[in-house]
DNA sequence: CGCAATTACCTAGCATTACTAGGTATGGGA
DNA sequence: TCCCATACCTAGTAATGCTAGGTAATTGCG
């Protein structure tokens, strides 16, 4: 509760969101809940800034939505986007295995 | 290299170099680069502040080495300490979980 | 023996970043 | 109609890993 557990791996989780198709920032932090069965509720707060700094680093575009009637900002991966996930996908599992391989050490 | 996956999983990996036994923060260091097999590799003005803020938090104590002809502070898990260590070990692997869930979800 | 590298500790300040807490606006259902 | 959910935004805060500096003592090598 109190610590932060997913800093430096956000991005990952917002990237992974928009590997199959594009999505709205709403959409995202839904998309998060029900792919981890609710362990990720993030607030707006935490979503937001995340889309706004990975398109300033041109691995999202955005543009409105016509298709509904609401006002939504679709994000899609660019090329360079697509590249980020792969590694960083990479680097999870890295990382994932070294903490393993360090509190797992208890044998 | 640029972002940072260990925030807020720091904690965990150096009471997990505990678990078993006590040791000095230099070899917590060498610990964690030998558990990991090289990942983390960690500077020491990462790791000491830590142990500080986890001594202060009576999650570990420590004191002077007699054993050793040089000067080294001594760490050991507390009771709270252990129990720290418990849960976020769970934490972890619910965690780790909820990111598999999110990033495998491609299928 | 002299000297450099390693061991071993410490801390002030920086940069990043998730989150809080506020705000705006619109559409749909009761 | 009126409220809730949808949908977006941002300024400021807190936490924390890291940089970059510093101090000493011990060990090993030439």
């Amino acid at each position: 509760m109190g610590n932060e557990p997913l800093k430096g791996h956000l991005d990952l989780l917002v990237l992974a969101c928009l590997e199959n198709e594009p999505l709205h920032g709403y959409a995202i932090i839904d998309s998060l809940k029900q792919r981890s069965s609710g362990f990720f509720d993030l607030p707006e707060g935490t979503v937001y800034p995340v889309l706004h700094r990975l398109e300033k680093a041109k691995l999202l575009t955005s543009r409105w939505s016509q298709q509904s009637s609401r006002r939504r900002r679709v994000y899609r991966l660019t090329r360079a986007g697509k590249a980020a996930l792969a590694e960083q996908t990479l680097q999870w599992s890295q990382f994932s295995l070294a903490v393993a391989g360090v509190v797992g050490a208890t044998s």
